[in-house]
DNA sequence: AAAAATTACAACCGCACCAGT
DNA sequence: TACTGGTGCGGTTGTAATTTT
């Protein structure tokens, strides 16, 4: 389902990335941070653009992710902030912890667009109106203070309660009017919500901040000797 | 069973923004 | 003020997997 690995005529990879590629990145990650994206591929020992590292970083192997099985919730959520923000992808991810802009985007156009007219018709909802409104009012909301915030009651708690089976167009129905009620107050608060939980428990600022992981993490990203042997220094030697 | 069509999603690309000089 | 480098965001692409014919 991915791109073949191929090399660009600068000799770095493109494509799918390897598991070993992936522990490589991990482990950088996790001992020296991502100062500096650009820099950190040659210091990592991974023949790939620093873009690309970042990409990976953030859409595949950072902490506390979750990937597929989204829930009603969560698609009910998804469906009225892209009403309210439009294609703000990234904006639409914060309040869906564990997600990233990334994936909210795709499952947007590869589940959910389809059900945009039956969306935009349920009451209440004012589109054209919201989309100017919210607009002009993101930059201070979601940019200010109040960025990352975080309202939403327990997304990930009723995603473990809730069926893992992928949302359709049918349980849509029969979800939606739990689930706007939610929503409906999710959004109400949502200038005075706190930020991320499953990020700030990771860590108080993620991005600055050195890297906090679990045992089982770094039991996971240890257990085999090739890491240690794959961890390089700044001055370009590597850790043995 | 095979071919064609569709779906899902990881990854790439280009542009905009911001900070530093 | 203009320029440069780094980063983030949104759009798009490529292709494996799945479904339909």
């Amino acid at each position: 389902m991915v791109r073949a690995p191929f090399y660009d005529k600068n000799g770095l990879k493109k494509g799918a990335w390897s598991r070993e590629e992936d522990e490589m990145l991990r482990a950088y990650v996790h001992r020296y941070g991502h100062s500096n994206w650009r820099q950190l591929p040659k210091f990592a020992g991974l023949a790939r653009c620093g873009k690309s590292c970042r990409l990976r970083w953030l859409n595949y192997l950072r902490p506390n992710l979750k990937h597929g099985n989204y829930t009603p919730e969560e698609e009910q959520i998804i469906i009225k902030l892209h009403q309210k923000f439009g294609n703000k992808w990234s904006l639409i991810a914060e309040k869906l912890p564990g997600r990233t802009d990334n994936e909210v985007k795709n499952y947007w156009h590869s589940h959910l667009k389809k059900n945009k007219e039956i969306t935009i018709s349920m009451p209440g909802d004012s589109l054209e109106g919201n989309l100017n409104e919210t607009h002009q009012s993101e930059k201070s909301e979601c940019h200010g203070e109040d960025v990352g915030n975080n309202g939403f009651p327990h997304i990930l708690e009723s995603s473990l309660a809730m069926s893992t089976e992928k949302s359709s167009e049918d349980n849509y129905s029969l979800t939606s009017n739990v689930a706007l009620s939610t929503i409906d107050n999710f959004l109400a608060k949502e200038d005075s919500v706190p930020p991320l939980a499953s990020y700030e428990e990771f860590s108080g600022d993620f991005w600055t901040e050195p890297f906090l992981v679990q045992d089982t993490y770094i039991d996971d990203i240890c257990s085999g000797e090739d890491i240690a042997l794959l961890v390089p220094n700044f001055d370009g030697t590597f850790l043995l």
